[in-house]
DNA sequence: ATCGGGACCTGCTTGC
DNA sequence: TGCAAGCAGGTCCCGA
């Protein structure tokens, strides 16, 4: 589900909420998911105040004094206000707060993560991670050297978080078209200007969808409960058989990388 | 080292 | 209506 956009959508959304708040209790109602939630996450961070809400790649991170509670949505994650009596199946875990508010992580799939960052210790999960794709450091000549000498299509590169972070199906799709590229390209084939082209346009399709919230497919929701409204602005994902919003060509759906993929054979190259 | 494919889970849509 | 198959925003691991 939730790539940079949506996750960022979310971080503000919990800042929004959090902001003042201290953790009273943690509950744990399952701990298996992608990996085992630790079973010291609860009291470490019961008691703390919550600094700060940050975001990396499609990771959230809520401070505080005794460590960082990381936190990864997979596909179908979400973090809500769960108020008294809004019980779900799939929520893991509980944050009580101290003013009587409670937060909810659910994630029916348990592709996703819950997770201590120890204050002054590099966690695995963040070690590795490509640059930010809003960051100065994201560009052409960067990117040129990350797909230098690969067979690969282009966008499982651009898809693997050591090359760039946030990225995943939607926006790497919806990327491709607006540069133009088809998206089982070989790496190696794309060229500089094109590089930079497709950096441009990894942007501005990021930097949209995040001013329109995010892009809501079927469960992804806002911290506040709100879905997101740029699937109306989506040019490509999930839209194959229907006209190219460019030429009016019929686009085509195939597979790259082993994911739904869609393009439109007439205005990508 | 790189690459492709399958695995991990649940839920929803589609087609018979 | 009922059921099975296929597919879904993400990673991770395995074998070639």
């Amino acid at each position: 589900m939730p790539e940079l956009p949506e996750v960022e959508t979310v971080r503000a959304g919990l800042a929004r909420l959090l902001a003042g708040a201290v953790i009273a209790r943690v509950e744990l109602r399952r701990a298996d998911l992608r990996r085992t939630i630790p079973t010291t996450l609860p009291r470490t961070l019961a008691g703390q105040p919550i600094l700060a809400v940050r975001r990396r790649a499609k990771y959230l991170l809520l401070d505080t004094p005794a460590g960082s509670l990381l936190s990864h949505l997979g596909m179908t994650g979400t973090w809500r206000e769960a108020p008294a009596g809004d019980e779900r199946d799939h929520d893991h875990c509980y944050l009580h707060l101290t003013d009587g508010r409670r937060l909810a992580y659910r994630d029916p799939r348990r592709f996703g993560l819950l997770d201590l960052v120890t204050p002054g210790v590099d966690h695995p999960d963040l070690s590795g991670l490509g640059p930010e794709p809003l960051a100065d450091e994201f560009t052409a000549a960067y990117l040129q050297g990350q797909l230098r000498g690969r067979r690969t299509a282009v966008k499982v590169r651009i898809m693997d978080q050591a090359v760039v972070v946030g990225v995943g199906n939607i926006y790497a799709q919806e990327a491709l078209f607006r540069a133009r590229i088809r998206p089982s390209r070989a790496a190696a084939k794309i060229t500089h200007a094109e590089c930079a082209s497709l950096v441009r346009h990894i942007r501005e399709v990021l930097q949209a969808a995040i001013a329109q919230g995010g892009t809501t497919i079927s469960d992804f929701r806002q911290a506040g409960g709100e879905m997101g409204y740029f699937r109306v602005a989506l040019a490509v994902y999930d839209r194959g058989g229907q006209p190219c919003t460019n030429c009016g060509a019929a686009l085509r759906a195939g597979a790259v990388g082993g994911r739904g993929t869609v393009w439109c054979r007439s205005c990508q190259f």
